[in-house]
DNA sequence: CCGCTGATATTCT
DNA sequence: GAATATCAGCGGG
């Protein structure tokens, strides 16, 4: 399968989330080669979209987004988790791909894949290995310094191949997942695409805000 | 099976 | 100080 170059990310986010369903992201370290075949994304539309890091103009953690489209922007979520996402569209823009799951595919990539997730964790099933984002990072050893990471480069580290092509009406869409910030209208956002009836896809989980008050000391 | 909760650190207010 | 593009463990039905 083909990688595409740099000029297929410079697209609007959403374009690109739906061609990225069923494309093969190819992972190589020291430890050896992990391929992934993408099947839940989420499309973010930089400084427009209050459900994006970038909402409020350009800090530290995001710069990478606001770069080259066809890089990977990875951002540290909750303490313990990495999520990653593709940019996409012109340079000095900030949309970009949240990749949410997938499916191992290639010869050695499952056993590699669990070993790195049970590190950190359990892994229920096979299919569990990179279904949902902060599990896709462990299966794939992304991390803070990945950041950046160009996609386009045939045999890199990190190279993202185009798939078959999905037929349209094999793809649904639906709310982004633990998305705040938009007023709790994530129907306006129906950004988040998954490929119909696929068990690697993620659980859907609404965006809930937490208990506020939880002190770990007494005060 | 389902729902709830704690962990944990970076970012922004 | 509060929120966060999450996950695993726990208890109950």
């Amino acid at each position: 399968m083909p990688v595409p170059e740099r000029a297929w990310y410079d697209r609007p986010s959403l374009e690109v989330a739906h061609d990225l369903l069923g494309a093969v992201l190819t992972r190589r370290t020291s430890q050896g080669t992990v391929a992934l075949r993408l099947t839940e994304v989420e499309a973010y539309d930089g400084e427009r979209d209050p459900g994006s890091h970038a909402f409020r103009g350009p800090t530290a953690r995001n710069a990478t987004m606001y770069g080259e489209p066809g890089h990977l922007y990875v951002y540290r979520h909750m303490g313990l988790h990495h999520c990653v996402n593709v940019v996409c569209g012109p340079a000095g823009t900030a949309s970009a791909v949240l990749l949410r799951a997938g499916e191992v595919v290639g010869p050695g990539g499952a056993a590699l894949a669990r070993r790195r997730r049970l590190e950190r964790g359990v892994v229920r099933s096979e299919r569990d290995l990179a279904r949902g984002p902060a599990r896709l990072t462990v299966a794939l050893a992304l991390d803070l310094a990945d950041d950046g990471a160009d996609v386009t480069v045939p045999g890199g580290p990190v190279e993202l191949a185009a798939g078959p092509g999905v037929a349209p009406s094999d793809v649904e869409a639906g709310p982004r997942v633990g998305v705040s910030g938009e007023g709790g209208r994530g129907d306006l956002y129906p950004w988040r695409l998954w490929l119909r009836d696929d068990p690697t896809v993620s659980e859907y989980r609404a965006a809930a805000p937490r208990r506020r008050g939880v002190r770990k000391q007494a005060g």
